[in-house]
DNA sequence: GCCGTTTTCGGCCCGACTGTTTTCAGTCG
């Protein structure tokens, strides 16, 4: 059998490799730049890159032109870049390990290498450890504890920073804006970076405020019981890190300036270089100051985040779409989509309660969602095969039903109680009840529990057949990823999304901040290809029915509006959208 | 190496902080 294509992640990890030894060996920085924006890019691309080169198609993505779609063609026939192997002989192995140290990075590595003749990570670690990185000129005892630290434990620092769930990020960011505001030399203060982007993890936190005493606002903001350590300290920035490592960085300006630096500080980095080139160009200069009319040197400011982008004239940006994905070319086109708002989601339709593994009574579970404002909830307990016992097999899925009817009908008009079930979808694509007991629900999610490590023709060929099924309405976790601890599933997503949108099935967005899944990428692909979306909690406690926000976030994050997404419908508009309504009762 | 609402050549965002120095390079975001 055929191996298959390189995954677009494989594809993107050579050229950062390659971005990361050209920087080593000291190359023009603009091309070191140029390697890892197209890697972010092929990283970030939702389609099958490998096909992309084999239709001839990859110069169309952003920042890919004729010499990396070259390389990449040339990867993907021979299985390596002679660049790429040319550049890896002749460094050290473990350079790029030392390089990318907190504190090191290339210039430091080079010299540290060459400078003392050193051939591997090893050598390093024995150098810093005899004190002779302090002998070279311009490095001192901190860089060589710096070294030390970075290669003591794993051996050679290659270990990345463990990345926080958006879920967490954002706690720790409100319990430090509840310090910050109690402050009085606190104007105004906000979660900007990634955590405001709703990026699905962050490195760290990043907070912004507008001061009238910085003094009062940094003491404010390092008395916090959260703070474990304060790692840096300036006149306008300073970090301290949390008890669990998370770096929390506050930035301070004056008022008048407080819309740029939230513009600024919210990023991306890719968003915020785009947005500078094309004011470049226009003669005007970008800061978080301010943005300077290069010619007359007059610097305009404002506290309001809409006018700095209404000044380059642009329509505000929402935060989810500023990834360099495309939002400023379609700003100046007026051509930003109108996103879906939490506000907008009238229903869930994946919920479990303790019939399976949920921690609350079905009641509870009704009361929290009548709380929410939905109009109808959907129960969706596990069937037999997801193992524990925690199943409903045929007889208990009957009671739930009955139980279900009944106490949907004291609930009726006013809120739609359904009939559901998360139903396995087994190793060959069938599904773990019968038809003749789907048939008898309302609406049925099905979702892969088990056999994650198919192949992934096997994986798509399953997952396809499922969607086929007349009774299936919505694919639970389409691809079954537990962020930072299980991958997602091998899958044809492009197959998968065609399939849904020829079945009609709607793809789930799950709002639980560990699977986000679809991903933000995946839920752009799905939109655009017109699948249809269901934003969903999950929710297996009263707690998780407040997860709404960071599903309907991801989904913001892959540029979806309320059309795309089935739960904005009311429940009779919503059964005659979905299979559910075109089964025969 | 990429790219164009001034450009197919000549640019390529902008500032804070640290560590090491005595004025700044390197790193980071």
């Amino acid at each position: 059998m055929e191996s298959p294509p390189l995954s677009n992640v494989a594809i993107a990890e050579r050229f950062e490799l390659l971005g990361d030894l050209l920087e080593l060996e000291g190359a023009v920085v603009y091309r070191v730049l140029a390697y890892r924006r197209a890697a972010q890019t092929l990283r970030e691309t939702a389609e099958s890159v490998a096909r992309l080169s084999a239709e001839g198609r990859l110069t169309s993505l952003p920042g890919v032109g004729q010499t990396i779609a070259d390389k990449v063609g040339e990867l993907l026939s021979t299985g390596e870049i002679a660049a790429l192997t040319r550049l890896v002989s002749r460094n050290p192995p473990g350079a790029v390990a030392v390089m990318r140290l907190q504190g090191v990075g290339p210039k430091t590595a080079r010299r540290i290498f060459a400078e003392l003749d050193l051939k591997t990570v090893a050598d390093v670690r024995e150098a810093a450890v005899a004190g002779r990185i302090r002998t070279l000129s311009g490095l001192g005892e901190k860089t060589e504890a710096a070294i030390l630290a970075g290669l003591a434990d794993g051996g050679d620092g290659a270990a990345p920073a463990p990345r926080r769930s958006i879920a967490r990020a954002r706690a720790l960011g409100e319990t430090v804006l509840a310090d910050l505001r109690a402050c009085d030399g606190v104007i105004r203060c906000d979660l900007a970076g990634s955590v405001r982007r709703y990026r699905e993890t962050s490195k760290d936190v990043d907070v912004v405020a507008a001061v009238s005493n910085r003094i009062a606002a940094a003491e404010a903001f390092t008395a916090g019981e959260w703070v474990a350590e304060v790692v840096s300290r300036g006149d306008s920035r300073i970090a301290a890190s949390a008890h669990d490592g998370t770096v929390v960085e506050l930035r301070m300006v004056p008022e008048g300036c407080y819309g740029n630096l939230v513009q600024h500080l919210t990023g991306s980095k890719a968003h915020n270089v785009a947005l500078r080139e094309a004011a470049v160009r226009k003669k005007l200069s970008v800061s978080e100051y301010g943005i300077e009319h290069v010619e007359s040197g007059e610097v305009w400011s404002s506290d309001d985040e809409a006018e700095v982008y209404e000044h380059l004239g642009l329509p505000w940006i929402p935060p989810e779409l500023r990834e360099g994905r495309g939002e400023l070319e379609a700003a100046r086109k007026g051509a930003l989509p109108a996103l879906v708002e939490v506000s907008d989601i009238r229903g869930d339709l994946h919920v479990h309660t303790d019939w399976s593994d949920g921690k609350a009574t079905l009641e509870k579970m009704v009361e929290a969602a009548r709380g929410r404002g939905y109009e109808y909830m959907n129960v969706t307990d596990h069937s037999p095969s997801v193992g524990f016992g925690m199943g409903l097999d045929a007889g208990r899925l009957h009671a739930q039903i009955e139980r279900v009817r009944e106490l949907g009908a004291t609930l009726a008009p006013d809120f739609t109680l359904l009939a559901g079930a998360e139903v396995d979808i087994l190793r060959d694509g069938s599904l773990d009840y019968s038809d003749e007991l789907l048939a008898q629900l309302d609406v049925v999610v099905a979702s892969v529990h088990a056999s994650h490590r198919l192949s992934a023709a096997d994986q798509t060929k399953r997952v396809c057949a499922a969607l086929e099924s007349p009774y299936v309405d919505v694919l639970g976790h389409p691809t079954g990823r537990l962020i930072g601890r299980r991958e997602p599933n091998p899958l044809d997503m492009e197959a998968v999304v065609a399939k849904a949108v020829e079945t009609g099935t709607a793809l789930e967005v799950s709002s639980q901040p560990h699977r986000l899944d679809l991903s933000d990428v995946h839920v752009r692909l799905a939109v655009e290809a017109g699948a249809m979306l269901a934003i969903d909690t999950d929710a297996h406690s009263v707690a998780a029915i407040d997860y709404l926000p960071y599903g309907v976030m991801n989904a913001r994050r892959g540029w979806t509006g309320p059309a795309s997404v089935a739960n904005t419908r009311s429940w009779p508009q919503l059964r005659s959208l979905l299979k559910a309504g075109k089964r025969p009762r």
